[in-house]
DNA sequence: GTACAAAACTAACGCTTATTAGTTTTTTTA
DNA sequence: TAAAAAAACTAATAAGCGTTAGTTTTGTAC
């Protein structure tokens, strides 16, 4: 009879969620089955139930758990008071140290946010519309202002977007390239696309 | 008695395969059901199998249909004698035009190649390697040639990737951005980045 | 040690799945 | 028009799914 190791600080349910990230990002949520899963963690599948609802509660855990964790960030960074370019490198940043941390969650979040049933799905992209117009929103108040060039917000936040995201890509090369040259390399390239 | 339609030029299963695509990008691979697909060419679902083998099969055609068009085009640009950029600039507008003709069977290659099964599973990771590594040679001879400047291939070509991948984000968009004009300014901000 | 709660177990349920077998209808060929 | 081939149908199969019920084991507190 295995047990459930909870981590330092943390739930069985959290790290049950944990290892399902990684289920759910190797294989696919649909092609994930709880027994799987469990045998994972190393327990029968009906034990998991003493800890989580369902299986479709994982994802929305960690969808909401991703999308929270950008959203307070972004808010910080809106109330902050510096200039255009320092915000939106800050966003960068912190995108690719998401991607880079919370591999798996953000994966999943990014790639499996469709099979979360309603009314979690409308919320989700709710959510998302949101946070890209808040960044539309940063990159038009610096057009106006003359701090960045002129160009149409909505292609520049998509550029910036698919670029971070194309991290995934990356991960798990071994290590032709330092994190920290990357980084600075795509910060660097992804701002200067900005200036005048 | 409903009938399966084929098109101009066109077999039935290649009508059933189109079809699938559409709602495998909808609704992934794994929880789209071939009921489901019957439903809507208009069949009953046992009827689909006098014209293709199984549910996986139809994924592997997608798959390897999309990669075959994508080699086919490489090939042709190796062996073009253009320079460096130009090869780039073909390369790039192939991408997009793809990706905006041939949306659903792109996004099916890009998102649900994880479910083949071996030996295609090894097959098409192998062809997508040999791609990018064609890629990222064609930056490399440009930056020996010093036709472009001199940045790491690899983030070069990583950054191209995944910013014509981010298209398939702007798809649908009502029409904020004329296609000719944002196929323009992506090539045009790519390769600018790349130029001395 | 005894009582209580947490968390594991076994067993099963009802449902959906891809797929097959066998039959009937439709279309093509001669 | 009759025979042959193509393609639809109905019905059923075995396997896998998420989940629940009921029971037993484990850990905790007095």
């Amino acid at each position: 009879m295995a047990k459930i190791k909870a981590f330092r600080n943390g739930t069985k349910k959290d790290a049950i969620t944990q290892k399902a990230a990684g289920l759910f990002r190797r294989k696919g949520f649909a092609s994930s089955s709880m027994r799987e899963l469990a045998d994972i963690i190393g327990v029968e599948a009906s034990s998991l139930y003493n800890h989580i609802g369902s299986k479709s509660e994982i994802l929305q855990t960690i969808c909401f758990k991703v999308a929270t964790e950008f959203n307070t960030h972004l808010q910080q960074v809106q109330g902050s008071g510096k200039d255009t370019l320092n915000k939106l490198e800050n966003l960068i940043r912190f995108h690719i140290h998401m991607m880079l941390d919370s591999y798996d969650e953000v994966f999943v979040a990014n790639h499996e946010w469709k099979q979360l049933p309603e009314p979690y799905l409308g919320n989700f992209l709710e959510q998302r519309k949101t946070y890209e117009n808040s960044l539309i929103e940063i990159v038009s108040i610096g057009v106006k202002k003359e701090e960045i060039k002129n160009i149409h917000p909505y292609v520049a936040v998509l550029t910036i977007l698919s670029a971070v995201r194309g991290l995934e890509f990356w991960h798990r090369q071994k290590k032709n390239l330092a994190v920290e040259a990357l980084e600075n390399d795509m910060v660097n390239h992804l701002l200067k696309g900005l200036t005048k």
